[in-house]
DNA sequence: ACAAGACTGTTGGTATACAAACAAATGTTG
DNA sequence: CAACATTTGTTTGTATACCAACAGTCTTGT
């Protein structure tokens, strides 16, 4: 171990929220990609929005899965390859395109609930059932 | 407003922790982006660990500041090519390329944590100081 | 009705993020 | 010392994530 200590006394970059944030959410995604073995968070996000508000234009879907036009667009071609969802035209506004679940994707985010609440109990396992609710109110606090 | 309302007696995508903390880091890049001008948030990570540390290899400043191999190879490549850091062979392992502050480097580091605790205050507004203490202590908790 | 403005989706560019496969260098162990 | 294992860094491929610019389409104000 011949390596330089840091210097304490100053500014450390372990101590900052934003720094943990990151960490904090690496970790959640590699656990969630453990119990979830199909889909990313952001696909599994996708689907979970289909599931409970039915069809949604792209952009809707982008919006309530918090990813922009361009995030979304790639997230609904992959799903759209996987079969797990269909897109097409809307007949009223010829600017939207129309997502919707398909019966494989039906099937698949049923699956994939039980799996995702399996992976948020891993990653809150550190922390006791307080905390927890401590951390989920914060959270909500945070992104309005 | 002729859209279908979500089921609210079933799974809500909204509660998942996973969901809210991606939020919350995106929502804190945002914040941090418009604070440090020039820097992302992995750079500054990077330039605040050589800060603390002085002269690493490249893999081990991956570790510090939670990025792998490939990711950091990246990053260090682009604070190279902006000339905050430099990049050399180590003599003794050949396998290590050591990386280090520039002046440049240094002085960017320093104006940039000033910045950086200003977007942490921004980041942080939305809650009570007590609040910050128990969300610093559980995210500590959640990243080991 | 029609010009101005707003919205939707696409494209191109940059920057994480991680897995897997790999070569080169170093360490370990019998 | 020689076989084996580990470590480091690189490369390729896939998947977010966001900005800026753009073309169509729709809505609004007058």
């Amino acid at each position: 171990m011949t390596q330089k200590a840091p210097d304490t006394s100053a500014y450390q970059l372990s101590d900052q929220v934003g720094f943990n944030l990151r960490r904090a959410n690496q970790r959640h995604v590699a656990i969630f990609a453990r119990h979830v073995l199909d889909l990313t968070p952001t696909q599994f996000a996708a689907l979970a929005r289909l599931d409970e508000y039915g069809a949604l234009s792209q952009n809707r879907l982008g919006r309530l899965t918090a990813m922009d036009s361009a995030t979304i667009k790639g997230v609904v071609e992959r799903l759209v390859a996987k079969d797990l969802v269909t897109s097409r035209a809307d007949a009223n506004d010829q600017r939207l395109r129309i997502v919707e679940l398909t019966p494989a994707g039906q099937a698949a985010i049923a699956r994939a609930k039980e799996q995702a609440i399996a992976a948020r109990t891993e990653t809150l396992a550190p922390i006791s059932p307080e905390e927890v609710e401590q951390f989920e109110a914060i959270l909500a606090k945070l992104v309005d």
